[in-house]
DNA sequence: GTGTGTGAAATTCTTCACAGCG
DNA sequence: CGCTGTGAAGAATTTCACACAC
């Protein structure tokens, strides 16, 4: 239980990470080095990794493969979980494009809803696609736990609210729009990119 | 000096909520609903805006369009900064399209890049587009300050080293790759979307 | 009342520093 | 020796709680 959410972001990201490295043929992998591909000191890396595993894994680096078997067990990863894309736009075609590409070993997405019908018949893909009007009922039968939303932001609030009303417990959203409110048991995500970039001229400016 | 990360995050967000409360005619808001919309809580935004004005703002709720300018002076932003985007596939023309739909008050996109050619060829935007192997030249030539990564995972240490090389001080990077270094004056953030749906699994198993 | 400004308390997270093991 | 595991210290953030202003 109670496992500081840092720790969870970042071993997630690790868990890519070695995935990669063991694609890489590299069989171990020392807490500084992983450090620095996160962007984050040793001893943050060997905290999280003690924080998971509550023993000891290694005495002098780490086994990759080892590790991530440790990590994917104990964050609940690779049971696949159902997710869904709302908005099937560029940005939105695109993550799906991209979400075919690269599996992901604990969420497939297996529906796609837009509310421009004449979009719908133009795309193709092996998903199912259905109109927006359709987003509580369609979650609700295909017992759908993830949404990522990508539809112009005057729409984000209501495609939100149906998502949480067909029951997801997350929400992924890349609409640029204030959320009012959601139920407190839905974990949701926002990621502006133009507030992201503003991030970056804000710390540019603040280093002088 | 001294402003803490977090508070320049969510007052980079607020920026744009602010943005949107205004076109949507809300002429004051409070402390509790910027909160909710970014869900936090009040005392964390009223500390934020302290923060950055450092004297009071407002005694009766803030007045939308005052507090947005005071945030936008304070954090720099406003003031165009260039940047460009490397790798213009699926995920990045995605991109590029919604840069050009919601143009950004801080950043411009003014060039875009690509290893393939033909590909370079076949796009139609109004910004210039070069080969990859023209990243260096033309973002010194250009003095581009921030870059968008969205080439496939074994390009990506590359294309980073090479923005690097051009001098840009921040980077965006939505490529899946372990990124071994860059010069500690460079900004890096990377943003993996399927390290960010394995978050939520982990998240939603954590809680049972 | 309703809602801000703000020191002080509480919490959460990171970093240090060093024992211990191969 | 180099590198992990880990308590203890330290820093950074968040939250509380209440005075004050309209």
């Amino acid at each position: 239980m109670g496992l500081p959410l840092p720790t969870i972001t970042r071993c997630s990201y690790l868990f890519d990470i070695l995935r990669q490295l063991s694609v890489n043929g590299q069989e171990y992998v020392s807490s500084a080095e992983l450090g620095n591909m996160l962007g984050q000191k040793p001893a943050t890396i060997r905290k999280d990794i003690h924080f998971l595993s509550g023993d000891s894994v290694a005495v002098h680096k780490y086994d990759v493969k080892a590790l991530r078997n440790m990590i994917q067990e104990k964050l609940g990863l690779g049971i696949e979980r159902r997710a869904c894309i709302v908005g099937l736009g560029k940005l939105g075609s695109a993550f799906l494009e991209h979400a075919m590409a690269f599996p992901n070993e604990s969420y497939r997405i297996i529906a796609g809803f837009d509310s421009n019908v004449n979009r719908l018949e133009t795309i193709r893909t092996s998903i199912e696609l259905f109109p927006a009007h359709q987003i509580v009922e369609k979650i609700r039968e295909k017992a759908i736990e993830l949404a990522i939303i990508a539809v112009p932001p005057l729409q984000a609030q209501d495609v939100i609210d149906k998502c949480c009303n067909g029951g997801v417990s997350g929400i992924l959203n890349f609409s640029p729009a204030p959320i009012r409110t959601i139920p407190s048991h839905v974990v949701l995500k926002s990621f502006d990119i133009s507030s992201e970039l503003n991030i970056f001229a804000a710390r540019a400016q603040h280093s002088e």
